[in-house]
This record gives structure tokens, C-alpha cells and sequence, in this order.
DNA sequence: CTGTTAGCGCATTCAG
DNA sequence: CTGAATGCGCTAACAG
């Protein structure tokens, strides 16, 4: 009565390691080593047998002995604000599947608070041994940290800001600025306000300052000026948007337009204005940052950005940077002369990658009325 | 000169192991895995001592070690149809904030395709060294697939679906097409359309088909008769909400209410219908499900469920359930009578889970005016 | 209560 | 090109 134990037993099957592959294929677990992750030095027809076999077996080389040996975790870390929320999980999705195609494990970590961003990135030697690499979205790194997981070899790129000497993909935030400005100057605007980052929230990133910086210069060049009593704090959400709006729109000399950082931000002040009966686009115009999925359902005026390709393009990145690493370790003190030829990965990792902005412009802009 | 070299030098810190830190306590390393774990049998002055180097030291247990000698990985994977858009992010957010508290890693699979699906799931040999246990966030799975995982000792628990045995969070469904269906009935509604699930889409979860039932059977209890008919796909996006509701728009008949069965999809067909001139709420009714972010921006009318909470409430209820089976394990070999006074986890975790869901009133229902 | 020892499954020298 | 041997760092019996 023999029947598949391994498919019906209640008892676990015990799992088929290398060895079991290396006997029923015939040869030493050194070479279903070798065959199975494609080195040289395996006559191509033991390969394909080995490889045959494995595949018959159903085999997968467990990851934690691979590790454990080979020092590698193949996996890549995300380090992110907040896991929910749309840009954030835009971004998570986009680099996702890429490491999934890449055959990568992708672990994924929200580091709301500073001391949590510490005590991920200040145990190096905890990172080193979970993870390949870190991608940063949004998360500020010291410049001693960064030196200890170069040390480690922890590879690391970023989002929302870049480190020298490692991939990073961030938009041109000033120029963010530049263009919400320039619309609402254009339009006849001479009364703004901003709203914008957490100063004393969880995360310390520069994104909010760069965008300030830029909206302001460009309404100083138009002669206009402001100053930092007319940003206020929004918190990146909905709600923050609309607390910071609301007493401005109550208060004696409110603005003509707002200038939210994020879309999401200004869907909370759009709802404050229509509690108070305001004709957005009209009595008060009000332009985000984001282009968020539904920025078009109430035609907020915003500054597009490419999001999805975010989180896809930096973990490209830093895949290539990885084996660019890799085959620079190997080669370095193999073969000095032997990249002269492989100009493959010749492409500059380094610098940040910036994608492309454009303002679109919808309805809640236009002309003041006063 | 003697400075300190694992911090400052080039080269990678030889990582240490737990023999550094026994040799530093003095003591074996196995006193030293048994004191840095909390077993007992370590005198408690010789377990502080160990603690004391450990902090000093920065000594974390390698994972991918512990792995192959222990058999278990401390980590949790969850699966998910995407990463993106407002109900997965939010369940995934939840889930990993529980599973970061409790020190396990956090892995995140996107499965959009059924054969994503499939390769994950029907390699439990292979999910079985990568992970403890899987979240399955509207993902399908089938009998001999649950089978396999439990005889591999992988923990399962799910959203939006149940499995007999293993933990689940799911609304009842069927309810919340009934609260649709009387909200629309009661402010005098008789022509239905509905918007709804994928049936050729990637996924196959069955929610659904379980609120076009509760919705249809409520109509029908009202004398009200709706077909599949009227069932259109919106592939619960906002394009597909969009897409699934304009034609009927341009129709002969259109519906006086639609039933949405997620706020995107209602945010699509509003759009829609801003097009046409269409006043929401008196030419046309629209009614969600999700209580979306931004659904109280365009005062969507919609059944609210408290998504934050799914995703840590599996996440507790998978811990629980791992924390009950390890536990049973060694009690049932080795002190079988000595649950009697440990009632800890005796509540149940095996059904469903069902959180309370409502409907939220506000301003795209009304009563119809033709 | 503590130390010794033998693997966990694989990658990797080094011989052959 | 292939195989035998060593060790990655830790846990889990077992012996003291």
C-alpha cells in the first residue's frame, strides 16, 4: 500500500536537503552546489542532470544555511515612515516586486519615530546579519551610520534624500516649489500660506524645508514675500491639513491660496473650505504636491510626480549597485584588468536620480476674487 | 594607539559570535544561549552577569544561526493581492506594527495573479524554511494547501476568508450588502445597479459575492428583484468603478442608487457622474464600502469597517495561536496535565473573528427624484 | 545549575 | 571537472 508519504503523512516530511539531491543525481553535494547556482566548472551534462533532479525533487536550498555560510541573506530591507497611506505604499509596492523578480526576500519596516530609526540603524552589526541591503524611504541616516553599514557591507539607497556614493532616486523639491509659486503668482495671487512638514514630528526629513525654500524664493523674485509664520504645520495628512487651514480661514486676513506640500493635505483643507461654504478655485485657490490616485476625483490642482516609479526604480538601483559591488570584490582581487570589456554596470549608480515634475493644473485654482 | 577598531576601521569587525561572549562572562555558551533566551535553569546572578556582557558587547544572536539549529525563523510573511491602495496598506500597516513588537521580522509578498498564488503556496517546503507563519490578506488557498502547510508546522491565519481551524478576521459580508440594500430601500429606491468583484480578475476571494448576496436577498425580501444583471465588474478600483458605471449612465435606464462595493470603485463612478452633470444624492445615489480615507472629502455615504484594526488583530491572533501550538507541543510530551491551571490562551482562536461593521451617512445617498 | 558535544544545511577551500 | 573535509553560529540533548 505504498502511497506518497511526504503528500499525506500527518507527520512533517523530513526535508530533502542537498544531499538527497547529490545521491539520487549521483555526484557530491559540492557539485549540486556548484550546478544548481550556475558556477563553472560543471561539465554542462552533469549540470543539466543535477539540475533535472532538483527540479523532480521539488529541491530549494534552505536560505538559512545559505546564509549561514555564504554570509549573504539575500533579502533587502525597507525602512519606511509609515507602511500605510498613499505614497508610502506606492513606493513599497514598486520595490517589491522588483527584489521579488530579482529572487529576493523583502522585509519591510515602519520607523515612525526617530528612536526607532536609531535603534534600526545604529545596530549595524544586527542589520548586517538580516539584510543585504536598506532602502530609506524618507528616513534621515547620519553620516556614522552610513559609514558603519558601508563598513558592513550592508548596501543602501534612498528615497526622498541621497547619501553620497549611493543610489537614491529624489525629486528636485525645491523646483516643487518653484512651480506651485509660479502657478499661483500667475494666476494674480499675492496673499499665501503654505502648509507643510512636521518640524517636531516623528521624521526630520528635508523635503518640506526644500520645498519652502523654493516657494519662496520664487515669490521674493516676483517681489512678494513671506515669511515662516505663514507655513504651518500640517503633518502630511489629511487631518494636519485641515487643522492648520481652519484658523487661517477664521482669522481676520486669510489667504488667497494655499500652497499644500501634499495632496493629502490638501484634501483636508478642501473640506475645511467647504464647511465653511468657500468656492475653491474661486475665493481661495488651493495647489498639492503628489498627484495622488485621487486628486482627480476633486480635481486638486497639483504637482505631479512619478511615485510608482519610485519605489521600482531605487530598488533597480540598488540591485545593480549590489552586484556592481559584488563583482568589483571579486574581481579586484582576482582579474585587476578583467572589466576593461564589462562595461555593463558602467553606469553612474551613484548620483540621485531625479525624476521628472510637471504641474496639472484642475480646478482648485484660479484668479483670486479679491 | 590602541583605538577602537571595530568602529573605525575600513575593514568589516570580525562579527561576534556568542563564544566571545561566553569567554568574556566566563562562562560555556550554552549557559549563554540559555540566559540571553530566558530559559531556566541559570542561576539568576549568572544570567544578569551574561545580559550585562551581552549589552556591552552589542552581541545579537545571528538569525539565519538560530535558524538552522532551531528550526523556527522568527519571521512572518504576509501575502496580500497588492501593497498599494488604502485597505491593503492599512491591514499590512497593522500587521506590521503587532509582528515588529513582538521581534519577529516582517516579510510582505505581493500576489496579484492566481499563479502567484499558487507558486507561493504550493511550496511549502520552500515557505516552510523561509517563515513561521503566513497572513493571507484576501488571498484564496485550498484545502490540500492548508493541509501541507499545517503538516509543515507554518502557521496560518487570514483576512476576508476563514479557514476552519486557523485564526481569521473577516466582516460578515453578507451584512454588509443587507446595510446597503435597506439604507437604499428605506429612502425609497427601486432601481439597483451594483458595482463589484473581479470574476476573471487576478484574485477569486469570494467577498464579493458574498455582499451581492446580502444585497440581493434584502432587495428580494422587498419585493425588489435585481439579476446578475446588474452586477457590474470595477475590479474595486477607481478606474474600474469609473469604467463599470458610465455606460450604464449613458443607458435607456439608469439606476436611480448604486451600491459600490468599495469606496474606490464609488469614487469612480463619481467622477462619473460629475461628468454628466449628475447630482449625487438626489439624481443618482452612491453608496460605498470601506469608509476610505477620503471618503468623508467627497462626503461618500459608505459601511464602515475598522480596517486599522484587521491587520494587528490576525497579527495578534496568528502570535497567540503560534505562541498555543508551540506550547502544546512540549506540554503534551512532557507534563500533560499541566494546562489545567494555564488558561492564558484557552479563548479560541480558531473562528472567525468578526469586527462590528456601520453605516455611515452622509451626503451621496438620498432619496431619489424620478 | 552548567559544560560538552553533535549536528542544522550549505558553501567553500583543497586535493584528486 | 569533481569529491571530501571544514566551518558558518547557534541550539539541543546529554552528561556532569
Amino acid at each position: 500500500m505504498a502511497h506518497d508519504d511526504t503528500t499525506r503523512s500527518r507527520t512533517p516530511p523530513r526535508r530533502l536537503t542537498i544531499e538527497d539531491v547529490a545521491t539520487e543525481a549521483g555526484v557530491s553535494v559540492a557539485t549540486v552546489s556548484r550546478a544548481l547556482r550556475g558556477l563553472p566548472n560543471v561539465t554542462p551534462s552533469t549540470r543539466d542532470r543535477v539540475q533535472a533532479v532538483a527540479t523532480r525533487l521539488d529541491y530549494h536550498p534552505d536560505p538559512a544555511a545559505t546564509r549561514l555560510a555564504a554570509g549573504r541573506t539575500r533579502t533587502v530591507t525597507l525602512a519606511i515612515p509609515s507602511l500605510s497611506g498613499w505614497y508610502f505604499s506606492t513606493v513599497v509596492a514598486g520595490a517589491e516586486a522588483v527584489c521579488a523578480d530579482a529572487g529576493l526576500e523583502f522585509q519591510v519596516i515602519a520607523v515612525p519615530t526617530p528612536e526607532q530609526r536609531n535603534r534600526l540603524l545604529d545596530e549595524s552589526q544586527r542589520l548586517e546579519r538580516r539584510t543585504d541591503a536598506l532602502i530609506l524611504v524618507d528616513v534621515t541616516i547620519e553620516p556614522h551610520q552610513v559609514e558603519s553599514l558601508e563598513r558592513r557591507k550592508v548596501g543602501v539607497a534612498t528615497i526622498g534624500s541621497n547619501i553620497v556614493g549611493h543610489p537614491s532616486v529624489c525629486i528636485d523639491d525645491e523646483l516643487v516649489g518653484q512651480l506651485a509659486a509660479e502657478h499661483l503668482l500667475s494666476l494674480g495671487h499675492r496673499r499665501f500660506a503654505a502648509i507643510g512638514g512636521r518640524p517636531e514630528g516623528p521624521m526630520s526629513f528635508d523635503v518640506p524645508d526644500a520645498r519652502w525654500r523654493g516657494f519662496r524664493r520664487t515669490l521674493a523674485a516676483a517681489g512678494v514675500s513671506v515669511d515662516d509664520g505663514d507655513l504651518h504645520n500640517g503633518n502630511f495628512s489629511l487631518d494636519g491639513g485641515y487643522e492648520a487651514i481652519a484658523p487661517l480661514l477664521d482669522g481676520p486676513h486669510p489667504p488667497t491660496s494655499v500652497f499644500a506640500m501634499s495632496d493629502e493635505m490638501a484634501f483636508g483643507a478642501l473640506i475645511a473650505c467647504r464647511e465653511r461654504s468657500l468656492g475653491v478655485g474661486s475665493d481661495i485657490s488651493i495647489i498639492g504636491v503628489d498627484d495622488h490616485e485621487f486628486s482627480r476625483v476633486v480635481e486638486l490642482t497639483t504637482i505631479h510626480q512619478p511615485v510608482a516609479d519610485h519605489g521600482s526604480l531605487v530598488a533597480r538601483l540598488l540591485i545593480a549597485a549590489m552586484a556592481d559591488a559584488a563583482r568589483t570584490a571579486t574581481t579586484t582581487s582576482a582579474t585587476p584588468g578583467a572589466s576593461a570589456h564589462d562595461v555593463t554596470a558602467s553606469v553612474d549608480l551613484t548620483g540621485p536620480v531625479r525624476p521628472v515634475i510637471s504641474l496639472i493644473e484642475r480646478s482648485t485654482t484660479g484668479p483670486p476674487n479679491r
